[in-house]
DNA sequence: ATAATAGTGTCTTTAAGACAATATTAC
DNA sequence: GTAATATTGTCTTAAAGACACTATTAT
């Protein structure tokens, strides 16, 4: 308690008790979303703490008041603990705060959703977890059960990035550097879980000028389709119409 | 400190301390949006406590764990304590956390917006308040300077605000409950900053199946007008389209 | 009549959507 | 050659954008 009311902002951060006050638990969860052998996959981590030990839930944890600098180095940093790289992308999502959600108490959590390649991740459980893996999504679900409201969560962050594939280049970003437009198109299709015309999405993605040749080509198959990458200043093309699809 | 490793959730949950480690302060914020005279204005509060005693803000605080249900009970709450009314909307906008925004410590504050006619409002200070009044805006800014990060804020929910007008129906939230097509084109004008076709906006705003027509007109002017309001189940119209205008 | 504001009609442009046609590889 | 996939071309449609025009009030 305080000895008298303070009479200077000096005064009063001297004499000001951060605990004084009942505080939310204050946590960050990341969906974390990339395409394996074409079907949309989310990172799940398997837990080896109370509350929910042994269920299925999100990367994420408390917020290291030490170590983080702000609410996206606390979910960089997650990512990095359970995958070992960057993501091509991070978003926030929402903050969803409630008495229900957590049987320690009244708790908040920032959500965000990361994209990123499958390719050269090695995952690691980390911290507080015993496995690590990527689990395949259906309509925004997942099979397992998750812990607290992830499964709410999941939904959300993956209503976010459905919408987003209707008008923005970012389904991309779960390729891997080089891509041919039908992998960017296809996964396109993958999150509207819908057709979508080749021609039209060709011409679409390319007017985007989001996008550059790399000057090779990928072979194998039949016949070879040119290589492209997002061009550098990738500044995140918003589309001034909207697919139709995925409504 | 725990006597030893529970075994259990229970257990676990019976010795659980929530104030065991560092906990970030949790506030919700809310930008008030309403338009006076033509003008875009937002709603501020005089802070009559540190830190920033004196200073402008926006109206906020400290989640309540014992009476508020969830994230939007707060802001709904602070909306009520200032302005008396609900809000025609309200609507999260983005989460930001660090040490460096409060003098008091790392700090998270979930930022809201919220729209409604100035109509009918009777502005109260309300604890920790000497003075409540609205603030015309100009570019997203304010002329006073704000408490904490509060400027960043408030730039931040204006142009979300700003780039919601350009494909939903909200910017009519700020107006009475009827309204002339031109009052609510207007609206758009303001927030876009730019002249925009009445012809093409009337057709537009029609379009998107959210209006009808009240019956009456609004006499006085020249020739006089048809009335509008929103459809009950103002589903919160997505244009397909984007306005070039506000890019 | 004129001024002022509300409201309609029509043309152009752009990009989505649909679909036919061609190109380049492997076999 | 055929199969398979990549790529181009052309037509339709819908809505934004531009702008001319008509309608209804007050004075």
């Amino acid at each position: 308690m305080m000895a008298q009311t303070p009479q200077t902002e000096a005064e009063f951060l001297a004499s000001y008790d951060p605990k004084a006050f009942d505080a939310p638990l204050a946590t960050v969860d990341v969906s974390i979303f990339t395409v394996i052998e074409g079907a949309l996959h989310v990172l799940l981590i398997k837990r080896d703490e109370f509350p929910f030990k042994g269920a299925w839930a999100l990367p994420g944890g408390f917020v290291d008041l030490s170590q983080d600098n702000g609410l996206d180095a606390t979910a960089m940093r997650k990512l990095q603990e359970k995958t070992g790289v960057e993501a091509s992308h991070l978003e926030q999502v929402q903050t969803i705060g409630n008495l229900s959600r957590d049987p320690r108490g009244w708790s908040l959590t920032v959500l965000y959703f990361a994209l990123m390649s499958a390719e050269s991740v090695t995952l690691n459980p980390g911290a507080g977890a015993t496995e690590a893996a990527w689990h395949k999504l259906k309509g925004g679900q997942v099979e397992p059960p998750l812990a607290f409201d992830h499964a709410k969560l999941l939904k959300r962050a993956f209503a976010r990035l459905q919408n987003k594939a209707r008008y923005t280049m970012l389904p991309g970003y779960v390729l891997a550097e080089e891509f041919t437009l039908t992998e960017l198109i296809n996964i396109y299709r993958i999150l509207l879980e819908e057709d979508l015309d080749n021609p039209m999405m060709r011409r679409r993605l390319l007017r985007s000028g989001m996008l550059e040749e790399t000057g090779s080509m990928r072979e194998g198959g039949n016949r070879p389709a040119k290589l492209y990458r997002y061009a550098r200043a990738a500044s995140n093309h918003v589309f001034d119409r909207n697919l139709e699809a995925g409504k």
